[in-house]
DNA sequence: ATTTTATGTCAGTCTTGTTGACTTTCCAAG
DNA sequence: CTTGGAAAGTCAACAAGACTGACATAAAAT
């Protein structure tokens, strides 16, 4: 890792001042990051909680209620107002779970599959072109970053599903 | 570092998967950075709202309205809920322009900088913490990244406001 | 004198979050 | 087999914080 060798650069970094740019650059990304996708799901009458539901379900197929509020970190009671206009929609299937029957697994039916491309691609290509302006050394370096920046928990969930997929 | 230091290597991290992983990323850590300051805030019956106006008036101190309208990417109408009632609690101090007297210059007052100064460094600590743990190479990458993922007039804004402090 | 700009304010709407109360379904332990 | 409790859904009420649109005021610019 980087922090071994370079130990003398780390009190420069630490400065309140780099970590308030820190902080702006932050600020001022996530609007960015967000910024493609609102706008489509402006046109459809979506927002972004209608976003996250469709990203989790497209991620984890499948997933329980429970398991998608607790990634969202919301309450049931949020999401269910979400998750009841997807599915009358038509974006999302809620399946009778088979072992245990109060669950319900959700699924992105072929319509909701296609509202998540769509927007995942828009997000992807804003992210594709940063990386590409950045370079693989700073991609590394931006994930490090981000992953330390998580709660623990959070942290945890994260790479679960991060090393769940292919 | 793991995966960096070959340019060969940059086909294969714009793979969607590897974009799938850094969007999820940005979502789970935005939530990390937004957590401690939240925390504050809620005791004192303020919002995320309240920060932002907060952490830009003392960045740019005397700034006018619209500057910080601009800053924040929010309607008048938004922005003067919040800075009614910042003025009301005596965090911040409306001062008449000089030149044009049409405008209001805003400031923090010493209670406005305790304020900032507490949610600051919630925020800074993470950050720190964020900082140490990936090293300074990781920290380079990360604001690289996170530059190229503004909105071009967002990136003008942001680097105007980066350069004008120390 | 008129227009434009900066700001503030009122009214109403929307999304997305919250709590609390209650029901239905159904697994599992007594 | 009965009952306790977990999972899910629903209804109601509420709040923050975003939006639009309309209008008011003061001051600068033309």
């Amino acid at each position: 890792m980087s922090e071994a060798g370079t130990g003398g650069e780390s009190l420069l970094f630490l400065t309140d001042e780099q970590l308030r740019k820190g902080i702006e650059a932050m600020f001022f990304a996530y609007r960015g990051f967000t910024a493609d996708p609102d706008r489509i799901l402006a046109e459809l009458g979506y927002g972004r909680a209608h976003h996250r539901a469709v990203h989790f379900i497209n991620r984890r197929p499948g997933l329980t209620v429970n398991a998608l509020l607790s990634v969202l970190g919301v309450t049931k009671q949020s999401l269910n107002r979400v998750l009841r206009t997807l599915i009358v929609d038509g974006l999302v299937e809620s399946r009778v779970g088979t072992q245990d029957r109060r669950e319900r697994h959700l699924h992105l039916t072929e319509r909701g599959a296609e509202l998540e491309r769509r927007l995942s691609e828009a997000q992807r290509a804003r992210m594709r072109a940063a990386y590409r302006a950045a370079g693989p050394q700073a991609v590394a370096g931006f994930r490090h970053v981000l992953e330390a920046m998580m709660d623990e928990e959070i942290r945890a969930q994260y790479l679960a599903l991060r090393d769940a997929q292919t």
